[in-house]
DNA sequence: CTAGGACCTGGAGCGCACTCCAAGTCAAAG
DNA sequence: CTTTGACTTGGAGTGCGCTCCAGGTCCTAG
């Protein structure tokens, strides 16, 4: 793997040191970012793709993708919502209310707080539905040790 | 929505009542098994189709399932195996294992057991993500009634 | 005798979230 | 100048778990 880009070389590799020239201070390239937020090259591009990233990356003269440290930290709260189980349509909800800037928390707290509720209830579902499966496990516990 | 079919009509109706005739006491319609479990007719035959029912349905005359009361205890497991996230394959693992019969409790509980593993890992999972996003939440709410 | 309704079958279609492909660009190294 | 390799794009393909469709059977009711 190439460390940045050439154009950008200087500081393409100590990510996020403040020490290195301006335009692209601290910024990542896609295989960077993939692997600092754990999700796949592919999946980021497809994430942008959708509309999942407020505004699209920026670009090296290249054309190549440039992830900012904030960019890094929206990428790692998506995938957060992902595990939790929000689906990519109501991401790419909360992405616009966070693009338009402010004025419109309430909504976007809204949808958060709703996502909360929804995940709690799985959560407690998951949970109803481990404690019946326990309950076999015991019986075939019981059944072989016996 | 008929009751039952016409020629096991006797018994189509008063679910698992002990006082029916022999050949279909307490068995159900799919529309019946699917109503008491919670799962779609199409589903119903999809499982069966691919192998989660250990043995094949019993059908009437008319080629009709009718399912028993533990075909419905059964299918009630499957969904609880499936709510917490084991996927079909995996469950038509575990429906052959309960086909073969006796002698293989030790694999099937091999199997129940390392699924409570990867559900608790997941439960935990998606508690560290909520957490993370109720800090956000909290940020949103002292943002808005400051 | 006809119509209606629940059911049957094999197979096609769908929504989701990726995941991969082909063809091309760009910049440094040989 | 050519090669190399990480990247770009639009679009196609994949796996999962259903979900639906067309055409047919069967039985009761009118």
């Amino acid at each position: 793997m190439e460390l940045g880009d050439p154009v950008l070389a200087a500081c393409g590799e100590p990510a996020f040191d403040p020490l290195v020239g301006e335009d692209c201070a601290g910024t990542l390239t896609i295989a960077e970012a993939a692997a600092a937020t754990g999700v796949s090259t592919h999946t980021l591009r497809y994430y942008e793709r959708v509309g999942l990233m407020r505004d699209p990356v920026a670009r090296a003269t290249s054309q190549h993708r440039r992830y900012s440290a904030d960019d890094i930290r929206w990428v790692t709260f998506l995938t957060r919502l992902r595990m939790t189980g929000m689906p990519i349509r109501e991401m790419a909800r909360y992405a616009r209310l966070a693009s338009a800037g402010e004025g419109n928390e309430a909504d976007r707290l809204a949808l958060l707080t709703e996502h909360r509720r929804r995940v709690l209830e799985r959560l407690d579902e998951v949970q109803r539905n481990l404690a019946a499966i326990d309950k076999k496990i015991a019986v075939y516990q019981e059944r072989i040790d016996r």
